[in-house]
DNA sequence: CTCCATTCGGAAAGCGCTATCCTGTAACTA
DNA sequence: TAGTTACAGGATAGCGCTTTCCGAATGGAG
């Protein structure tokens, strides 16, 4: 084979001006100093007096040099990226609370970047393996999450592989993982919420109360079922299993199961929905079996999504707080000192959607 | 000054399974193989029959090794990630679009990113910019943009920065830069959108059609505007600058806007709005006004936006191809060719909110 | 048993940057 | 004038990885 020399290795520099991809030391040639010094420069590290100084800048724009912040992360310098990591990013559930979360993260400098998983936990494990590969900083691990152990265990591998690279994970909207309480954790209070929501019902003196919505499986369904359970416990009346319909929070499915359901139990004065989404589909299923709202039966979602308010009539709903779980959660990513654990409280919001049980 | 020796440098290796963070050596090392087998073996380029292979594979799953993405990404390995950059991210306009690229992207094992504007020049610079450094693979600037000359120069010259680190540009929902048939461009028929609305209240009858929504400034606000007027001129109607009602979108502005507007012009028979956001606004104005939709007045939308079919009554608007301009975004991010410039239809949806004109 | 074709795996050169030294020169104090 | 003190800026050693380029095994063929 014929020894092939690579040609002007270490020569002279062809021609800077080539607009193509220039490195620091194509502009440190071009202004006649040292690596180290351009990169002092351009890195704001240099006093700025020397004559030099003026020189690094020009010759950085006329060869519309950009740093290359891989190069310059590997030595460990610059702020560390932070990443939210939702189900999914339709819907305003998650959306405001990122938007907070991004607000006080992009402030202080930070790359924020949100990544969805669709649920799938094989994507979500593929999804934080590639984060901690490129050395993020934090990750935000959002929403419901599996009460199988081994989900709280996968979850507890993600902090020890995200914590040898030195970035954090954060639980947002999701109890905290057993026995594990140095994983930051902020949720709310699902349950206290849905308890709410039936104690105003049974005010009202509804006696016959549905509950629409998965039971178990995921955290936040069975956080919220409890405080079903509960409400209906503080008002001495009996649950009964016949009134639980499950539905996917959808409401084109929640419509199917409600109108499924309705014929059966037309004693039942109202419905305490796991979202607003389903307690629109409800609404409509309602309206459809010429069932008005609130005359003849109560509904009531969880959320308070935008535009519920707007809907006809205004649902009454949970007022979840992702706002100020976004702020936190964000605040902590940038270091803010945080003491493992807090539940911020929820908002019972009545609006139209709730009344007086018939009679 | 005492000359501080720091200790274990390059000396034997301390103890590898201390679990902070192992790099390569460290694998190589316990693997007892050199680095350059190490990295063929986890990077998957090995035959994988030799017996160093699964010496390698324990090695790191004892170190628990992270490989330094950062590092990979300097020799120019491994996929480069997708930046989703836009005004806002609460609401299903930006989401949809983004949840469809994020599909396709995704697939093809890139990292996918959503980064905010909050509509900040400064800040979408820096972003941009900071993006650059990161030496991201494909920037996707979404959502309307300035009209104004300098932002389009700034725009043309983030496709350079861009350019210069290997990286694209594709604007999405947003018409094309002047004189850069280089940058991709993905726009939809915001303008035929509008005019089909107007026809269809033209057909229904009415003669005095507003229009409520920004008329200038933005892209879009042009775009959909010409629609209008467009839309007019085909019906041989003169259009009435009085019946153009400005309010940027957002329901409580629109709805104030619209509640000053009525009492001056009774004779308006239809509000053809810039948003479904903006109708929703108008929607809920003129029912304080003792209005009903369509039977006194016709409101129309634009967007789509989820639930705007669920409202009473549901909401007629244009649909975007928020879905299609995402996916096809995805694509081209991960290298289907395309050549330079297109516009998606979009599509007319008769709901409940309009009518005959009366009389 | 020798020779050549493979395959495996090590040494070493970087990728583009920053950090630690260290030297030369300018600016001061005495 | 001599003796610091200051600081600009060069040389250089990596950060953790990949990747030629080669030598050393291995194995099959003659």
């Amino acid at each position: 084979m014929s020894t092939t020399e690579s040609p002007e290795r270490r020569g002279a520099s062809p021609g800077p001006e080539r607009s193509g991809k220039a490195n620091l030391v194509d502009v440190a040639r071009l202004a006649r100093v040292s690596p180290a010094t351009a990169s002092r420069v351009l890195a704001g590290r240099s006093k700025g007096k020397a004559a030099s100084h003026d020189r690094v800048l020009a010759a950085a724009e006329e060869l519309g040099y950009v740093v290359n912040g891989l190069a310059r992360s590997m030595m460990g310098v610059g702020r560390r990226s932070v990443a939210f990591v939702s189900a999914v990013m339709v819907g305003p559930t998650f959306a405001t609370m990122a938007a907070a979360a991004e607000q006080v993260v992009t402030e202080d400098g930070h790359l924020f970047m949100l990544c969805t998983t669709h649920g799938d936990t094989e994507r979500e494990r593929a999804l934080i393996e590639s984060l901690a590969e490129q050395r993020v900083g934090t990750v935000l691990l959002v929403g419901s999450a599996s009460t199988a152990e081994q989900d709280e265990q996968r979850v507890a591998s993600y902090a020890d592989s995200l914590g040898r690279v030195g970035a954090q994970l954060i639980l947002c909207g999701r109890p905290p993982v057993a026995h594990r309480p140095d994983i930051a954790n902020i949720d709310y209070d699902h349950t206290g919420g849905v308890r709410s929501a039936v104690e105003h019902l049974l005010g009202l003196g509804h006696r016959r109360i549905a509950y629409v919505g998965m039971t178990a499986g995921m955290s936040t369904e069975e956080q919220r079922f409890r405080g079903y359970r509960a409400g209906l416990d503080g008002g001495a009346i009996e649950i009964d299993e016949a009134l639980l319909v499950p539905t996917e929070n959808d409401p084109d499915a929640a419509a199917t199961a409600i109108a499924a359901f309705l014929p059966e139990h037309p004693d039942v004065t109202a419905f305490v929905c796991h979202t607003d989404h389903i307690a629109i589909g409800a609404g409509r299923s309602l309206r459809a079996a010429g069932l008005s709202v609130p005359e003849h039966v109560s509904v009531i979602g969880f959320d308070d999504t935008p535009l519920v308010a707007d809907l006809t009539p205004a649902l009454t709903t949970v007022h979840a707080p992702f706002r100020e779980v976004g702020d936190l959660a964000g605040r902590i990513a940038i270091g803010e000192p945080f003491g493992g654990s807090v539940v911020l409280p929820v908002e019972f919001i009545v609006r139209g959607s709730t009344g007086p049980a018939p009679r």
